[in-house]
DNA sequence: ATTCGCAAAGTTTTT
DNA sequence: CTTTGCGAAT
């Protein structure tokens, strides 16, 4: 037996030996959070507690490879369920399909997948063309769904147009997927819900099954997951919990803000234990996150500590742009590998949005530094991948008509929408899937000569092919791609691309072989698609590299690298743009940095630029207000934007508001030339038609409003910053009417967010030189 | 029914 | 700069 007082500081040896009853471990970052789960793990173990009767479970795939990874090296065991809460679920109810009106085969809809099941059932209604998008619907149902708001029994907030609509499509909606034999996102934790409230012996007997569970990331989970999590632990009150609350960046998808008080209201006798100490980074590193963090209002104070000794400082750096920022990284990595002995693996490169990894890329490439981008959605959100995909779960599912409409689109010749609609009229006759109507029924008589040729031939192929689904998973895909024919198309294809193509789908067999060695057993096909469905990135499949990791700020949560880059902290990116409308939000995404730079362990960069293409314009871009929140005396400005005033690098380690802040704005007119010579004085004043700012980035022409109105301040007596308040409504001279939306800092360095009406767009100021009035 | 071409629109974060 | 959508021509 380990010693584990030995190696466990008191706080987190309270955790790990609280065998029996309800648990709460709010961890703050580095603290060692990890580290009680795996060892709490081996201590359940070394008490006699059965692997199998361990549950973990985590809200990512990556968090969960982790967490299975560290409790090997400790335990040597890999026969703990860990995994996210979608996939214990997906497994539960393949066991308990029937219980929920499903079949066991059936299938999992992405949100695309989802969204033509959405997008038929709003044309069938005829509520199509509102001025609502598919998108804002199913995020829309999501929240819904996760609220545990009943499928039938929701009542939509009166004088919400979405919830309206909602309401309206919602029951349709469900009933099509179980039609179709599937299920979407949402729906696999919603039928566990189900299934554990409808049925006492199930839930019971899991709950016997699973005497202790323990769940990640707490702060993140939604009431559905808390429920399900809470079903599993009536009889057994073994629930552990770790997690915290300044972590919590899911608020968007559901996560339930108040859960940890729920949990204590649930499990009366709940223990509570608190780890401040942070053991991952530098003591700078600790101080700038924790005074950020004190930023947000809502919130428990707490404070971090460290006894780590002090390392660099945390460098803020000004690039020029977005290149100069992709280069500057770039060359720093290539030379911390060369000169100081660092490992490519050694360091991160995390960002708000997957968009900015491009440029991060190329600058990466071009040094031949090898990269991992961690989660980009592209791999299975490819084309040919999902076509691939589409066909299989065809084969395993034939109710699955979202699939065959993705088969019909891409993978046959010669049926378009008459058939399909014919196939369908057909198809809901006889109260089937539309490819099991064909299997048995034949081609409806309905259909034309060439299409029906068609048909059949599609319909040949299929049979074919399911007498081959129980092939391992690669062997059935490489005959899906000769038979259809597919391959053969990509391959005789003229176009570059296609080549591509022929190469991802070539990636796409080696994982399915990867898989087939690790899963022989029977339900491969079914587990295979599962985990295509239920996992983001491809290196999920593969080992550990040694690479740089490109990743968003929300996929770090969990890990922890010894240098961190975070680009781009800028306005309208980190706080993203449509954040900072609300508190809530803006608190969120404060959370969000918070997260990114208690990653670092002991080396930090933040950057921004002063230009940033975007949508293939170049525009000023604005620093964060965050970096305004941040100390000074842990951190070292280096200023290589190049300005006029100031050769690069002379305001080494000096730095104050008006340097970060401000003179992206004093220098505006030497920029509005640079970026557009052909700016003539007249196109000054007026915004060109249907010219709109993001406030992501402010164009040439808008920040050429500036210099036509001078400060006229003079006579006017100073108003005292503190005066405004959220909410307010402002004049600007120059602006107009406008809203104050948000405000922060305070005193000299007291800055406000106006929405101005008349524009429909929003700047922000500082309030100590703004020419802002209060209305009146 | 398909393909090609151009125009418009839209870009958060994940299971 | 991309991706998606729509309309016309084959």
């Amino acid at each position: 037996m380990k010693d584990y007082a030995a190696e466990l500081t008191s706080a987190q040896l309270a955790a790990v030996t609280q065998v029996d009853g309800p648990l709460i471990v709010l961890a703050g970052p580095g603290s060692g959070k990890t580290r009680v789960v795996t060892y709490r793990i081996a201590y359940l173990l070394d008490q006699g507690i059965s692997p199998r009767q361990i549950l973990s479970l985590t809200f990512t795939n990556k968090a969960a490879e982790e967490m299975q990874r560290r409790v090997q090296e400790l335990t040597g065991l890999d026969s703990i369920w860990m995994g996210t809460f979608h996939r214990f679920c997906a497994q539960l109810l393949r066991r308990y399909a029937g219980l929920v009106g499903l079949r066991e085969n059936f299938s999992i809809y992405d949100v695309a997948d989802a969204q033509r099941v959405l997008d038929a059932v709003l044309k069938a209604r005829q509520l199509a063309g509102t001025h609502i998008t598919l998108g804002q619907l199913s995020q829309a149902i999501s929240r819904v769904k996760n609220r545990l708001q009943a499928a039938d029994g929701f009542q939509p907030r009166p004088g919400d147009p979405v919830e309206a609509i909602v309401g309206k499509v919602l029951p349709h909606y469900q009933q099509q997927l179980l039609a179709h034999n599937a299920v979407d996102f949402d729906d696999l934790l919603l039928h566990v819900v189900a299934l554990l409230r409808e049925n006492e012996s199930v839930r019971d007997q899991l709950d016997q099954q699973y005497r202790y569970v323990l769940v990640d990331e707490y702060q993140d989970t939604n009431l559905a997951q808390y429920t399900i999590a809470r079903a599993l632990s009536m009889r057994f009150q073994n629930l552990a919990v770790t997690g915290d609350p300044d972590q919590s960046i899911y608020g968007w998808r559901g996560a339930h803000p108040d859960n940890i008080r729920d949990f204590e209201r649930d499990f009366p006798g709940t223990r509570v234990v608190r780890l401040e100490q942070n053991y991952r980074s530098t003591p700078n590193i600790v101080k700038i996150a924790d005074q950020l963090i004190a930023n947000n209002v809502r919130r428990k104070p707490k404070s971090l500590f460290t006894e780590r000794a002090p390392g660099d400082p945390v460098r803020l750096v000004r690039y020029l742009d977005q290149r100069a920022e992709a280069e500057g990284i770039a060359e720093t990595i290539a030379s911390g590998i060369a000169q100081h002995g660092r490992r490519p693996r050694d360091f991160a490169i995390i960002y708000r949005i997957n968009a900015l990894s491009r440029v991060l890329e190329f600058a990466l490439q071009q040094r031949g530094i090898p990269y991992q981008l961690v989660n980009s959605l592209e791999f299975y959100q490819r084309k040919e991948i999902k076509d691939v995909l589409a066909y299989l779960r065809l084969l395993n599912n034939p109710r699955d008509d979202v699939a065959l409409q993705r088969v019909f689109g891409a993978m046959t010749r010669g049926i378009g929408d008459k058939t399909w609609g014919r196939l369908a009229a057909q198809a809901f006759e006889t109260r089937l899937g539309m490819v099991e109507c064909l299997v048995i029924h034949g081609v409806p008589a309905t259909i034309h000569k060439s299409a029906a040729t068609a048909l059949r031939a599609f319909s040949a192929t299929y049979h074919d092919l399911q007498k081959l689904v129980h092939l391992p998973v690669a062997e059935l895909i490489r005959q899906v791609l000769l038979q259809t024919g597919y391959w053969q198309e990509l391959q005789q294809s003229n176009f570059s691309d296609d080549r591509d193509r022929c190469a991802n789908l070539e990636e796409l067999i080696t994982a399915a072989q990867q898989f087939d060695q690790n899963f022989s057993e029977s339900s491969g096909l079914e587990e295979f698609l599962q985990r295509a469905a239920l996992t983001s990135d491809t290196d999920a499949w593969g080992g550990t590299n040694d690479r740089v990791s490109l990743m968003t700020l929300h996929a770090t949560k969990g890990l922890e690298f010894p240098c961190v880059f975070a680009p781009a902290i800028e306005h309208g990116i980190l706080p993203h743009e449509r954040s900072d409308h609300d508190l809530n939000e803006l608190e969120e995404e404060r959370r969000l940095l918070f997260v990114g730079i208690t990653r670092a362990m002991d080396w930090l960069q933040l950057s921004y630029v002063r230009r940033r293409e975007f949508r293939g314009r170049a525009g000023m871009a604005v620093p964060s207000s965050f970096l305004l929140e941040l100390p000074r005396e842990e951190m070292h400005f280096v200023d290589l934007a190049g300005t006029t005033n100031a050769a690069p690098g002379t305001l080494d380690g000096e730095w104050d508001d008006e340097t970060i802040w401000l003179d992206a704005e004093v220098h505006e007119d030497e920029y509005v030339d640079a970026l557009d010579p052909d700016l003539t004085p007249t196109d000054l004043g007026e915004s060109p038609p249907g010219a709109r700012t993001s406030g992501l980035i402010m164009t040439a022409r808008e920040l050429s409003r500036g210099p036509e109105a001078p400060p006229t301040s003079s006579g006017e007596p100073a108003i005292d910053p503190d005066y405004f308040q959220p909410k307010m409504i402002v004049r600007h001279p120059e602006y107009g009417l406008g809203r104050v939306l948000t405000i922060h800092g305070s005193g000299r360095r007291r800055t406000a967010t106006i929405h101005f009406f008349t524009l429909g767009r929003q700047h922000t100021f500082y309030l100590a030189h703004s020419q802002l009035r209060p209305l009146g």
